[in-house]
RNA sequence: GCCCGAGUAGCUCAGUUGGUCAGAGCAGGCGCCUUGUAAGCGUCAGGUCGUCGGUUCGAAUCCGACCUCGGGCUCCA
């Protein structure tokens, strides 16, 4: 009997018969690997375990613990529900089900245009551990185009899929629908629920149930808006019982952790709805925090040599066309008013105001690197459904600034404007950055060929002098230039971006800006826009959520609360507080009409970094006990001086 | 904008099949207590039950429209 060598990723390998399945290499190695094993990968692609191994290849076990083992669970349970749902509502069909961030979804057509809710998860989910206890085993089949076509002959979403498939045309998502090497792969388990599938999947249903549904959404075909809307079921779905039970807790410190609850509870911002939606107000503590940011971004600005400028809220037509911006951005626009004859429209960019300051004379190359700094409040007509909170509103201000540079200036002045970016987010806490850059994209796109290909040598000489991780967006980039965008992740492992910095060769054409060179004659600039976090108020937001609402030191609202024992610690206890006013920190005193540990816990409550108990001992002594937030216990008899001292070290480090 | 869901006091929520269902806790005001570390006691005040319309003898409760919010989709040159 001649045998097969398989090498596995260790570098060994092994001999099994021919014929030998993936789950027979794993039964080879191990009985706790063959139990554990969910698909191998041959030569890289990941395969069902029941398949035959070719000979001499290269194979790994995937199991629970790795992506690939999570990805197949997640996929083979979108199936699952697929199946229960195709069970419960004759005559609805499927269209896809992919795994994504720690789930999977499936989108389906109910019949009549049903919809369903939040009880129809019960009775989906009650469905699909019926199939999983079965326990029933998925098998992998092919077909040709026209009997894939007969099988889903039901599925219109399926024949879709098939048809796109085998035309070659599929793109995107529904490339990992069906093989597209000449046949259509599609799974078989229980006892006639099929799916057009790529595969792979873990060999039986009972090998999955550590899922939960979690919310029905409304999704359109392919994610176009004119194509039919479908009913989206979203899941999770994880190895075991452990980690479905820690994603879940996550999702609820997540929720503890949203800036508009925590915005509520600590009485930083609110959008009463007589404002409109996407409309917040800042009460006096979230404005304090507000305005430490921005002077903080204002004192880096002004070190980093950039020129404070300021522009109205609205402007005429007329710039909005010289722009461009009616042109392209008019959907994302306030609608316009008539005053006087002109139509005025309020500002969604600050770009045209700076180029109309960069124009107000004429400019040298000595002028030139020019940057100009707005905090600039921009109003945007996002759709009512894309609105939340701080993250996504339709007035807010962008820490924008425009860059106006010769050709020769952009590599230089990129590596400077990165190296900035990153120190300023570090001081507010992130260190952890994921960056992306977006080249030249197909077809047309303004500027010279040589400008673009500088320009994106800049910016990813930028990326690796920083030492930034990033992915390339091959034709990401708009129209006008190649761009930088910059990722930071929050303490519980989010994505946010905030910074981009954005090469321009179209609005210096449009307003025709010209500087003069060296050389007498006259040149166009490059524009460079770029923000840092975005919009203050969303960056406000992240923070937010970044730090639960615990803000270090130096952008608490209130940093130090001290409470006298008794009403005869009073006066220590104002004295306290007036030396602390006098070194510059923000304190305030909570007089002893309350019981002590009642206005101990309104401190931690309110999360006050700093919350001092005084009583007779301290006035004696000239001492306080600190109850720190995040300590566990008080330290008590902590002299004043040695306390302040401290404070003047965290603000420092700003810690 | 589209699909689904939700709106009861400043906040968190309870209100059975339509009929003392306008309630609780916290927060707030007042009084008592004078407190050494995460909720002292009492008392008062508050709401057009998102808005408008409809069904009904009677609506927080049922129906419709709208508004706002939430989860998604699309969008974010």
């Amino acid at each position: 009997m001649s045998e097969l060598t398989i090498t596995l990723p260790d570098g060994s390998t092994r001999n099994l018969p021919e014929g030998a399945t993936g789950a027979d290499l794993a039964a080879d190695i191990g009985p706790g690997l063959a139990k554990a094993a969910l698909v191998v990968t041959v030569d890289g692609d990941a395969r069902d375990l029941d398949r035959v191994l070719p000979d001499g290849s290269t194979v790994s076990i995937v199991t629970a613990d790795s992506d690939d083992g999570l990805h197949t669970i997640r996929h083979s349970t979108a199936h699952v529900l697929a199946q229960a749902v195709l069970d419960l509502w004759p005559g609805a069909t499927y269209a896809i089900g992919p795994p994504i961030q720690d789930g999977f979804y499936y989108d389906f057509e109910l019949p009549g245009g049903a919809t369903f809710s939040n009880e129809d998860l019960e009775a989906i989910e009650a469905r699909m551990r019926r199939v999983i206890d079965a326990d029933q085993a998925f098998e992998r089949h092919e077909a040709d185009a026209d009997e894939a076509l007969e099988l889903f002959s039901g599925h219109p979403y399926k024949r879709e899929i098939i048809e796109q498939v085998t035309s070659g045309a599929a793109t995107g998502e529904l490339v990992g629908e069906a093989s597209i090497d000449g046949s259509i792969t599609y799974y078989r388990n229980g006892e006639g629920f099929i799916d057009l599938c790529l595969g792979p999947h873990v060999p039986s249903t009972g090998r999955l149930g550590h899922f939960a549904l979690q919310n029905v959404a409304g999704a359109y075909w392919r994610g176009d808006e004119k194509q039919p809307m479908l009913q989206r079921i979203y899941g999770t779905a994880w190895a075991d019982r452990k980690a479905l039970k820690g994603h879940l807790h996550r999702l609820v410190e997540a929720e503890k952790r949203d800036h508009r609850r925590l915005a509520a509870e600590l009485d930083l911002v609110s959008w009463p709805e007589s404002l409109g939606p996407g409309l917040a107000i800042w009460h006096p503590k979230g404005a304090l925090v507000r305005k430490l940011i921005e002077d903080y971004s204002r004192d880096r600005h002004e070190a980093g040599g950039y020129d404070f400028v300021y522009s109205p809220h609205i402007a005429k037509a007329v710039l909005w066309e010289t722009s461009g911006h009616l042109d392209f951005y008019a959907d994302g626009m306030f609608p316009p008013m008539e005053l006087d004859g002109a139509t005025y429209y309020p500002k969604p960019m600050n770009c045209p105001f700076h180029v109309a300051i960069f124009q107000s004379g004429q400019r040298s190359y000595r002028d030139l690197p020019s940057r100009l700094f707005e905090l600039g409040t921009v109003y945007r007509y996002e759709l009512s459904g894309v609105i939340h909170g701080l993250m996504r509103s339709r007035g807010f201000t962008q820490d924008d600034s425009h860059i106006f540079c010769t050709p020769e200036q952009v590599p230089d002045e990129l590596a400077s404007l990165l190296e900035f970016t990153l120190s300023v987010l570090r001081a507010f806490g992130f260190d952890d950055f994921q960056a992306k850059l977006s080249t030249r994209p197909e077809g047309k796109a303004v500027g010279e060929d040589a400008l673009w290909e500088m320009a994106t040598d800049g910016l990813r000489s930028a990326l690796e002098s920083a030492g930034l991780d990033y992915v390339v967006d091959e034709g990401g980039g708009a129209f006008y230039g190649p761009k930088i965008d910059v990722d930071v992740t929050d303490a519980i492992g989010r994505p946010w971006q905030l910074s981009t910095i954005q090469l321009d060769f179209n609005l210096p054409e449009q307003f025709g800006l010209e500087y003069v060179g060296a050389d007498g004659g006259r040149h166009r600039p490059v524009m460079i826009h770029r923000a840092l976090m975005g919009s203050v108020e969303r960056f406000f937001g992240v923070l937010l959520e970044h730090y639960a609402g615990a803000f270090p030191l130096w952008l608490a609202p209130e940093q130090v609360r001290v409470l006298p024992v008794a009403e005869e610690h009073q006066a220590y206890a104002e004295s306290v507080v007036e030396r602390l006013s006098a070194e510059g920190f923000r304190a305030k005193l909570t007089p002893a009409d309350e019981p002590l540990g009642k206005r101990v816990r309104a401190g931690k409550v309110a999360k006050v970094p700093h919350v001092l108990v005084v009583g007779g001992d301290d006035m004696a002594n000239g001492t306080v006990g600190d109850n720190a937030r995040g300590a566990e216990a008080p330290e008590r008899d902590l002299p004043v001086d040695e306390f302040v001292a401290r404070l003047a070290v965290a603000m420092e480090s700003k810690s």
